[in-house]
DNA sequence: CGCCAGATAGCACTAATAGAACTATGGCTA
DNA sequence: TAGCCATAGTTCTATTAGTGCTATCTGGCG
């Protein structure tokens, strides 16, 4: 099959994702709305990067483009799923592999090198973070509400749900590490540990 | 300051954080290290990316290099910290930005396109993720377990004793998942959704 | 007037992986 | 005893993934 036949990454397949609701969508859009609700559980792609991946979606022919009048002078390219993408993309919802998430946790990094750290200082770091999350929790609480407004969208918000309970427990286990930071920074006191 | 200034990325940091508890290692070594605690919460990276990161790292003059003959006549190379390193990842741990966690996680992924799935076998994925992530929650607990045996571990112990509550935490939400798509399941049923 | 929002696209660059190639030893087994 | 595999160890190439910046165009807002 053609010389294109390669499977896109999953970034790809996030992308076709979000055209599988049935909407005709133009980059811009996409770009939108994978900040406003992909974001939580997978992260959202630079604008570049959608675009490429449309070409590629268009070139495998799990889209289609058409130019659009938008107001007056200015167009747009409004991209559509054809079968073949719905086809594919089921597919691989229901047969590929299943792969542990990819966590890159700065946070947890820099406290795993505690011993270079003034105490005071990486407290700090986990409280900002814990801030961090918290708020992230609230903007997925406000995405599941809004999803749940909308027929059709059951699952995305059973996963915006998911996202905040993610971003709560994630708010727990900052407290719990706080802690232990602490717990740890009196032992080491006691010790007289590098004065 | 020289034609090389540019800052390591996140990934060079860790690797110069595997140097800063003193220890004398090979790439090699380095990289077994990686895959037996750094993966719990920033993944690891390959064998080629860890000898790319620690040639740069030489460059910026973090980290000194000598070969080293290891049995009879096989030799390999041993990287230590310097001073200027272990101020540079001090530098860093304590005052970088904290920023909010990388997450890519396919299977919310999948389970935000429920509507292109069969309900059973969306339903196989999410458990055989929750089999991972309780797999993987093991591997942290041995792993927090033989790093409290360490003296000067203390801050390892915590993080890989956080990488397990965060997979139990996981396995949690998996549990929750997988509750709310059999009531999502029941209710279409009940609407005749889709047949 | 300048800036921002909507919209698209290209370019340069970095990050990261996969895979092969090569050296070398020791143990297993047909 | 020859062949093969596993482990230790390093390096290189090819390729992809992904970001950030720049450029372009229009119209509305203050």
């Amino acid at each position: 099959m053609g010389p294109e036949a390669k499977e896109p990454p999953p970034t790809g397949w996030a992308v076709l994702g979000l055209l599988s609701f049935g909407r005709e969508l133009s980059g811009y859009d996409l770009k939108k709305w994978a900040d406003s609700s992909l974001r939580f559980f997978y992260w959202s792609p630079a604008s570049s990067q959608i675009y490429a991946e449309l070409g590629r979606l268009e070139r495998l022919g799990y889209v289609t483009s058409r130019v659009a009048a938008q107001d007056d002078l200015r167009n747009k390219r409004l991209f559509r799923i054809t079968a073949a993408g719905t086809n594919a993309i089921t597919e691989w919802v229901q047969h590929s592999a299943v792969e542990p998430p990819v966590l890159k946790h700065g946070v947890a990094l820099r406290a795993w090198l505690g011993h270079l750290a003034d105490p005071a200082r990486l407290r700090d770091v986990v409280v900002e973070h814990r801030d961090n999350v918290v708020l992230l929790a609230g903007e997925a609480a406000a995405a599941s509400a809004s999803a749940e407004a909308i027929d059709g969208w059951e699952f995305p918000a059973l996963v915006t749900r998911w996202s905040q309970r993610y971003y709560e427990s994630e708010r727990d286990l900052a407290d719990e590490m706080l802690a232990d930071l602490d717990r740890l920074a009196r032992k080491r006191r006691h010790r007289g540990h590098r004065a």
